[in-house]
RNA sequence: GGGCCAUUAGCUCAGUUGGUUAGAGCGCAGUCCUGAUAAGACUGAGGUCUCUGGUUCGAGUCCAGAAUGGCCCA
């Protein structure tokens, strides 16, 4: 016996008892340890961040995630899968700044780091929990117990080693660039980090600002004299000829910027050399600025007095709007680099400046934008600071790494957004603004305290990506990416254009960057594990326990080889998505321990998967890292997901409120149903809109239809006390039986390739249909056969099939909805074999046998299934119910092919068309009988009546005739007798097996059919006696008007 | 400004190398069937396959351009 199974069920229910079944048995370790010795199948686990809850975007990429693993297994393959979590970083420590109230870097230094730290290390246990709840809950199959944790030392120590190798190899350098960097977090980033946080429509001031040419200077004596001889002829005669045509007018150089706050640090003006440049006389003033932009400027063509070259403008000089040696910042000149041999171009700059003010030539001025002269401040702009080191410019830091304004400027202490309208006001009663607007463009914000990024010039350590970049685009190529386009697309073009890795981070806590500097001679070392740092020479300052996190790390120093004196560690930590990168070997402590990781197949991975986001997150780091260190890639097969959306189409964001609560949809309609739509609602790389309603549809079009199939199974089952044997040969098969066996052994093929192409959409989709199938035709066609009260071969046949297509499809499903797949074969398997597999995900995956496809038979049945739902039509359209039998109906097909198959399946039609006889005709016969004693269903008329005939194939027409003898009137009234009776069984309350008594009243019509139809009518009720009368009591009585007749029926249980 | 993806019924999606009349599910209206009943079948309404060109005997499908949306980059 099988256990019930009602048709009403509870999936949340049934899946909290899977698990703890799971749980009791060790179904996960033993699903992995029972397939030691076979190939490996690699999953690296993309760790998340552990300080926040799981959201529904955690869900989907963590049930794609586990199925191709489950699958894998079931194939044969040992795959222990490693969870993972990312512990250091920014997310973790503005938690903690949220939680201290603190806004800035010093508040955290003088908290304390060892204290700061701390509770880093503690916040983001906190939110393990709830992660490992999640996970389980969802059926994410993941060793939890042995997770690498990237603020281990362990973990910490690989990545020193991975550092160590690049710098041994000479790709880390320190670097003095312009980065973006946070003034709130007070670090730089990345730029995959900065790709994380860009926003449209950013209103920001677009202003148009006079520098005014230097007349002063010009007017020194012996000023042009001596520009003359050091620049020559053409320059002084240019700024000559310049100044007498303004005839002691203000000649101004009109230059435009989005970012007030760096006019302060401006030491240059550039121009294009080729363009032209107008001269216009403005009020009673001078302005120069491009030709093509004076339209955009709003100014008329009329003003013009002079155009020239920007190659004339060039060496101009002009009155800085605000001298710095006025309002007490510091100032160097650029330009005079020196190679110290290390790791770092130390560079030289004279301190004090030259004050020039020139108008210099570039290639990058944009016309598009301004006016064609552009406004240079080299410590706040990257191609500023190149043009600064180029033409030697002067370097003027006029904020602080927190973005505030330093300086005795009237705005000094004011955050740089914030000051910029005070520096317009400053301008603006110089008479030096000649325009202010706003603007609304695309700017880059910090993505994790969304303040604005500043591009600000200071040191950064990097990692020369770029001198590997053909070994990273060659490894791309063999790299499986689902879908395709990534591939060549999105990473591969972020590869063709691939910048070096800025990977220090002026921050906490974080992995320590594992290099130390004497600063008395400037000595670097890279230090590549505990054992090495322990072996320094003059080596102090390690604690125990140890922890190899700031600040404990940053007291450790050695002596300097090169001069003896003291090395110190640099402060930085790295980029927390070099810990993530670097988990192929951290999660291992290779090489300090685990060294047969690249023979025994735990290197590279078999899959992994991820949100497109990471395409230049993980996806980039991992693939760099293994690159860098191994020259080959680390994965090769990835399923790259698109975004989740809300049911709108907007982006779940906690301000918009539209965020979808995941424990709320798995407690409503059970992590099965959110798994299923996640597999099949949609392609996985692409965008999708979630809605709860999308889940119940699933959960109402899959699962309830799986599920009403086996409880259909398991009922009668029961009642015939169906033992499957797996022994038993079946030798008189219908071909009903063939065809649904047909149809599972190709569905088995399909699904195994589908997921063997890492496409579980595709699978899911197919098991979709074979359900559909298998419920709609199978079942509805076999029910008599169940229902029949003999145990005959047939009835074998049918129970022997329907078991084999569950217990296949809880194979099947396994890997995808694993609750509901275990609780079928749980029932089906185990209550009968005792020495099977104790749960589905211990078995093997299905092998189709695919002697038993039968093409041929699968066409045909598709076929009567046409001509069927032609009929049914038919019989709509003339107004017959399907319980009222019918004599014949007559049917085209395309050829003596297609009628031979139905011949064959004739039975099918039969039944379902519930008409005693099938015939066959031309389709211009069947058509002529529409009208004539027939209704004709299929092809559509054309215009005029006339049939269009296509060239092949689909000519199916169906007709049933109109007229009903009283033959068959009088076996639809006792088909209809049956019917009523068994909607009164249900009403009486019996059970589906017990045996009655049947009363009836009614007239001599009523008497005569149920008397001809006595033994039919019996059958169908299981009713022990039919008999005129209704006795007083105990009898469960209704009165119906069947086809004009009166009838009063009663039931009552027997015995 | 550049790149990638998407656009097919009210919604979610199929649509094979170009080939007869573009499909399914949900939803809506109606009818039927049913001891699978929280299902099922049939019918109906609902489509300028985003648009404009081009290639072709023939384009939802191939090519070019545009629009809208999403993502990524500058």
């Amino acid at each position: 016996m099988f256990h019930p199974a009602s048709s009403k069920v509870n999936f949340p229910q049934i899946e909290s008892t899977i698990l703890s079944l799971w749980k009791d048995r060790n179904v996960f370790e033993r699903s992995v340890d029972s397939r030691q010795g076979c190939p490996r199948f690699v999953l690296y686990e993309g760790p998340p961040t552990a300080n926040g809850s799981p959201g529904i975007h955690h869900i989907l990429s963590r049930v794609f995630k586990d199925v191709i693993p489950r699958y894998k297994v079931m194939k044969g393959h040992y795959s222990p899968r490693i969870a993972g979590w990312d512990t250091h970083g920014l997310p973790v420590e503005l938690e903690v700044e949220k939680e201290l109230g603190f806004s800035s870097k010093t508040e955290i230094e003088e908290y304390g780091i060892d204290q700061f730290n701390a509770r880093c290390r503690e916040s983001v246990f906190g939110y393990l929990k709830e992660w490992e709840a999640m996970t389980e809950r969802i059926g994410f199959w993941i060793d939890l117990k042995h997770p690498y944790i990237t603020m281990d030392n362990n973990y910490i120590e690989t990545c020193w080693w991975a550092i160590k190798q690049m710098w041994d190899k000479g790709l880390i350098y320190q670097g003095y660039k312009v980065t973006p960097h946070c003034p709130r977090c007070g670090t730089s980033l990345s730029s995959h980090e900065v790709a994380l946080g860009y926003q449209d429509d950013v209103e920001d001031p677009s202003v148009y600002i006079k520098f005014k040419l230097a007349e002063s200077l010009y007017s020194e004596p012996g000023f042009l004299d001596k520009l003359r001889g050091g620049y020559g002829e053409k320059v002084a005669d240019f700024a000559k000829w310049l100044l007498n045509l303004a005839g002691g007018k203000g000649v101004y150089l009109l230059a435009w910027t989005t970012t007030p706050w760096t006019l302060p640090g401006n030491s240059a003006l550039a121009v294009a050399s080729d363009a032209e440049y107008a001269i216009m006389e403005v009020d009673n003033e001078y302005l120069i600025l491009a030709s093509v932009c004076l339209e955009a400027v709003g100014l008329s063509d009329d003003s013009i007095i002079a155009k020239v070259k920007g190659s004339d403008l060039v060496d101009l000089r002009y009155e800085p709007l605000f001298n710095p040696k006025e309002f007490k910042v510091p100032v160097a000149t650029m330009g005079i680099l020196r190679e110290t041999g290390g790791p770092s171009s130390d560079i030289i700059w004279k301190k004090g400046g030259i004050l020039n003010y020139p108008v210099i030539a570039t290639d990058f001025v944009s016309m598009e934008d301004g006016t064609g002269i552009v406004h240079m401040a080299p410590a706040y702009g990257e191609v500023d600071y190149e043009a600064g080191i180029k033409n030697v410019l002067d370097f003027v830091h006029t904020v602080d790494l927190q973005g505030r304004v330093i300086g005795t400027y009237p705005f000094a202490g004011k955050f740089v957004k914030d000051a910029d309208p005070l520096i317009l006001d400053d301008l603006r009663s110089r008479g030096l603004l000649f325009r202010s607007e706003k603007v609304r463009h695309t700017y880059p914000f910090c993505w994790r305290c969304e303040a604005p990024l500043l591009y600000y010039a200071k040191q950064t350590w990097y990692i020369r990506t770029t001198a590997v970049k053909e070994s990273l685009i060659a490894g791309n190529n063999e790299i499986n990416w689902y879908p395709e386009h990534i591939k060549y697309g999105r990473f591969g073009d972020w590869l063709e254009n691939n910048i070096d890795w800025a990977f220090s981070r002026e921050r906490y806590w974080g992995t320590p960057l594992n290099i130390w500097r004497c600063e008395s001679c400037g000595t670097y070392e890279c230090v590549g594990s505990v054992n090495d740092l322990k072996e320094k020479v003059g080596f102090t300052g390690l604690k125990e326990p140890l922890d190899l996190h700031r600040p404990y790390i940053d007291e450790i120093t050695f002596t300097c080889p090169s001069c003896g004196r003291e090395m110190k560690r640099v402060l930085e930590v790295i980029d927390c998505w070099f810990d993530s990168g670097a988990m192929p070997i951290s999660q291992c402590h290779y090489p300090f321990e685990n060294e047969s990781l690249f023979d025994d197949g735990r290197f590279p991975a078999d899959y992994i998967c991820e949100a497109v986001d990471q395409t230049r997150g993980w996806f980039y780091s991992l693939h760099a890292i293994s690159t860098l260190l191994f020259n080959r890639p680390c994965f090769k097969n990835v399923i790259c997901l698109g975004h989740i959306l809300d049911a709108k189409g907007e982006k779940m964001s906690k301000v918009r409120g539209n965020v979808v609560e995941p424990w709320a949809i798995i407690n409503k309609y059970g992590a099965d149903a959110l798994r299923w739509y996640c597999f099949t609602a949609s392609p996985p790389g692409n965008v999708r809109r979630f809605s709860e309603d999308m889940v119940a549809e699933v959960t109402r079009r899959f699962l309830l239809t799986l599920w009403n199939v086996y409880s259909f199974f398991i009922t009668y089952a029961n009642i015939d006390h169906f033992t499957p044997d797996n022994e038993a040969t079946l030798s008189e098969q219908s071909e009903l039986d063939r065809w649904i066996i047909s149809e599972l052994n190709q569905l088995i093929v399909d699904v195994d390739s589908a997921l063997d192409g890492y496409n579980p959409t595709e699978a899911g989709r197919r098991i979709e249909s074979f359900v559909n199938d298998l419920s709609n035709w199978y079942v509805r066609r076999s029910r008599r056969r169940f229902w029949k009260s003999e145990n005959d071969a047939d009835k074998l046949s049918a129970y022997t099939t329907l078991y084999k297509c569950l217990v296949t499809l809880s194979k099947l499903l396994a890997p995808f909805i694993p609750f509901l797949a275990d609780e079928l074969y749980q029932n089906l398997v185990l209550t009968v074999l005792s020495d099977a597999p104790d749960s589905v995900h211990l078995a093997d995956f299905p092998v189709a046998d695919k002697g038993k496809i039968d093409k041929q038979l699968d066409a045909d049945t598709r076929l009567v299934m046409k001509i069927s739902s032609l009929g049914r039509a038919a019989r709509s359209q003339a107004g017959i119910k399907v319980r009222q039998p019918l004599a014949h109906v007559v049917v085209s097909v395309a050829g003596s092919n297609e009628q031979r198959s139905l011949e064959r399946l004739k039975p099918q039609i039969l039944e379902e068309l519930n008409v005693k006889e099938l015939k066959f005709d031309s389709l211009q016969e069947v058509t002529k009988l529409d009208g004539h004693g027939y209704i004709v269903s299929g092809m559509e008329l054309g215009k005029g009546q006339e049939l269009k005939v296509p060239a092949s194939g689909g000519v199916y027409q169906v007709a049933v005739p109109t007229n009903i003898p009283s033959k068959l009137q009088a076996e639809g009234m006792a088909r209809e007798v049956v019917h009523r009776l068994q909607i009164m069984r249900r009403s009486a309350g019996f059970d589906i097996a017990d045996y009655i008594n049947t009363y009836y009243q009614g007239g001599d019509y009523v008497r005569q059919v149920m008397e001809t139809f006595t033994d039919y009518i019996k059958q169908e009720t299981l009713s022990r006696q039919l008999g005129e009368g209704i006795p007083e009591e105990g009898v469960f009585t209704e009165s119906y008007k069947l086809g004009g007749y009166h009838i009063l029926l009663g039931v009552k249980r027997f015995g």
